[in-house]
RNA sequence: GGGACCGUAGUUCAACUGGUUAGAGCACCGCCCUGUCACGGCGGAAGUUGCGGGUUCGAAUCCCGUCGGUCCCGCCA
């Protein structure tokens, strides 16, 4: 149907014929020439009609509404020189049609323009509704070529590393733990459900034991938690397993991984090894196990120094196992007024937002005279005041903020505010500056957190983490330490958003017993869930571990898009919702039936 | 489950403190225009102000409910 793209044709082509295919990017009449943008995968060109060549030619052109699909036929030539855009890579020339054939018409208004000249605001329910025209528009197009190109990266390095891509099932069984499943009933096994996977996890564990080695997949996953502009229900992840590999080695390969992706695809190098901070550092200096270190304003911890004050807020906090720690806001006297950190100000709430009861702060004045509320400024005696400005390293116009109490809360609290006010002062250097893209590795997690509210508890990652032989001693003593013991786990982080997490795997049964006994199941709930990776492990396991890193996320922070969504070609609504195909949707009654399922929404008439 | 913001013509926005005929750009339709490139000129059509209720002499505007979208908390091994 063509000879080229539109975007391709060149001044070393003119006066060659073409046939071009493609939509109509705008039109220009003038009355008597009548230009067209016509517009292809590969870019823009300029065709020109001009009324000596047939009526019928011109007609045609006349009534060309934008996005009408066309086939033209035509010859380059050159543009007249004072008629040369140097806006459009194909500015020095332009196609004289001989004909034009119209392939599709577009018989309504367009709910939105798809030309890259109009960049008005679209309102994205439009833009799902319509996702196909957006898909058109320049901004997606690019996202989604973005997306293939981080993903064929990653599939050549992982090729020449000897994986191999090996799927997975996708109409698996429910597990205990993590994310709520979505459920597919059985229509031959009455009664019985399947679950979509939330990752590939157990599978890939069972592809070492079957002595793969090293596998690979760009696998879709399934949870049914509510959405954020980060999570979608479903979303794909690059998956890795690798047997006979220590965790030093799999984080060395990951690195390359990812320093192939960024240079292939941003033409950015990486500097490798990426930093690691231990989980336990990452909490006392970020108060998070995800740091954005592109910016300092790292957390302090002052309780040495206010433990014996008199100024309740805080001795009580450490007397009650708390902490106080602090961030120190370079300038911040300038930067931040009283109004913004007492109750009501932006900053104050949003420490509230993260459960702090207030926000006590110390302002630096001249000759290291400090400013606060007379509370503080009357139980610091004068030793401890120098001990704080030497341990906060605060100067002459310096703001310090203070969180006290649990040590979770102030942690929270002071994460979200170092965050808030890193965007707030404008501390974030430029996404496209290559210093920004701070990568960091997180390690040595706690094996367990507690749950709260059912008080036992949980896996931090999953259950299937193996625990640093250290911490865990000799056999008899698992059961004693586990509970405190962290986890050969390891994340990745990127300017503050989890891109990857994984780690080593148990490959003991006696040991992924104890584990799951540690996490409350009894023998008969292991059996009944976990049997088939009990008895698996019993058979030859060798050691193994892996990793999974969030596709959409990688290529949102490549694209310096805000939303996954922006980089999914069919994403859903924060109600999970398809606007296009309005899935989810009701199905018939003897669908359900054969399904033996019963609808027990009350519904209104 | 909870909090915040938003919803006005096909679309992006406007309409002051509640005030009488809800405006503008782009798109659309018609006429004119032979070198534009976000072409230009003249004219036209286009509205259940998301939906339902309330307050008021009077509601796009205030209140309640509801639907939809977005951000966040909870949740997401």
């Amino acid at each position: 149907m063509r000879s080229d793209g539109c975007g391709e044709l060149r001044a070393k082509q003119i006066s060659s014929n073409v046939q071009l295919c493609g939509w109509v990017d705008r039109c220009r009449d003038h009355g008597g020439v009548i230009f067209i943008d016509l517009r292809d995968q590969s870019g823009t060109i300029q065709i020109t009609i001009d009324p000596e060549r047939g009526k019928e030619l011109f007609t045609t052109a006349e009534s060309l509404k934008n996005e009408t699909v066309l086939q033209i036929v035509g010859t380059i030539r050159a543009r007249p020189k004072e008629s040369i855009n140097e806006k459009l890579s194909t500015g020095e020339i332009e196609v004289l049609a001989t004909q034009i054939t119209i392939l599709n018409e577009v018989k309504s208004t367009l709910p939105f323009t798809v030309s890259i000249h109009d960049d008005e605001p679209v309102k994205e329910e439009l833009r799902l509704r319509h996702r196909y025209l957006d898909l058109r528009r320049e901004r997606m197009k690019q996202n989604l070529r973005l997306r293939h190109n981080t993903i064929k990266t990653a599939r050549r390095f992982l090729e020449e590393e000897d994986f191999i891509e090996v799927e997975t099932p996708v109409l698996t069984r429910s597990t205990p733990e993590g994310a709520r499943d979505y459920l597919v009933p059985s229509r031959v096994c009455e009664g019985e459900w399947f679950a979509l996977p939330q990752s590939p996890q157990l599978f890939k564990q069972l592809l070492m034991v079957g002595g793969l080695e090293r596998y690979y997949q760009v696998a879709r996953c399934f949870r049914d938690e509510d959405l954020r502009s980060d999570r979608q229900p479903e979303f794909t992840q690059l998956d890795l397993e690798m047997s006979f590999m220590s965790q030093e080695e799999i984080i060395e390969l990951n690195e390359k991984l990812i320093a192939k992706i960024w240079k292939e695809v941003k033409g950015i190098e990486l500097k490798l090894p990426f930093p690691n901070l231990s989980w336990q550092e990452a909490m006392d200096r970020y108060g998070t196990d995800r740091p954005d270190t592109r910016y300092g304003m790292e957390l302090i911890a002052v309780n040495e120094i206010v433990k014996d004050m008199g100024f309740k807020v805080f001795s009580g906090a450490i007397a009650s196992g708390g902490s106080v720690k602090c961030i120190t806001v370079k300038n911040g006297n300038n930067s931040l007024s009283n109004v913004r950190i007492k109750p009501g100000g932006d900053v104050f709430t949003e420490a509230q937002k993260a459960g702090a009861g207030g926000l006590a702060f110390i302002r630096v004045r001249e000759n290291n005279q400090i400013d606060t509320i007379g509370a503080i400024k009357d139980s610091l005696n004068n030793k401890q005041k120098q001990d704080l400005l030497e341990k906060t390293n605060a100067k002459e116009g310096d703001l310090i903020l203070f969180g006290a109490g649990e040590t979770e809360i102030v942690n929270k609290a002071l994460d979200r505010i170092r965050q808030y006010l890193a965007r707030e002062l404008g501390l974030i250097p430029d996404s496209y500056d290559n210093k920004s893209w701070n990568f960091l590795w997180i390690t040595d997690f706690p094996m367990f957190e507690v749950n709260d509210e059912e008080k036992r508890l949980e896996a931090l990652h999953h259950p299937f983490c193996a625990p640093n032989n250290q911490d865990i001693g000799i056999k008899e003593e698992w059961q004693k330490n586990l509970p405190q013991a962290r986890a050969k786990a390891y994340d990745l982080v990127l300017n503050g958003l989890e891109i990857g997490g994984g780690s080593l795997r148990i490959h003991n049964s006696e040991l992924q017993k104890e584990v799951f006994q540690s996490i409350g199941l009894n023998s008969n709930e292991i059996e009944e869930k976990f049997g088939f990776l009990i008895e698996a492990l019993e058979m030859g396991a060798p050691p193994h571990g892996g990793i999974a890193f969030g596709i959409d996320r990688i290529v949102m922070l490549l694209a310096g898009e805000e939303s996954i969504r922006d980089t999914i070609a069919f994403p859903k609504t924060q109600q999970a919702r398809c606007l296009m195909t309005q899935a989810p949707a009701v199905v018939s009654e003897n669908q359900l039936n054969e399904l033996h399922v019963a609808n027990t929404c009350i519904e209104e008439e």
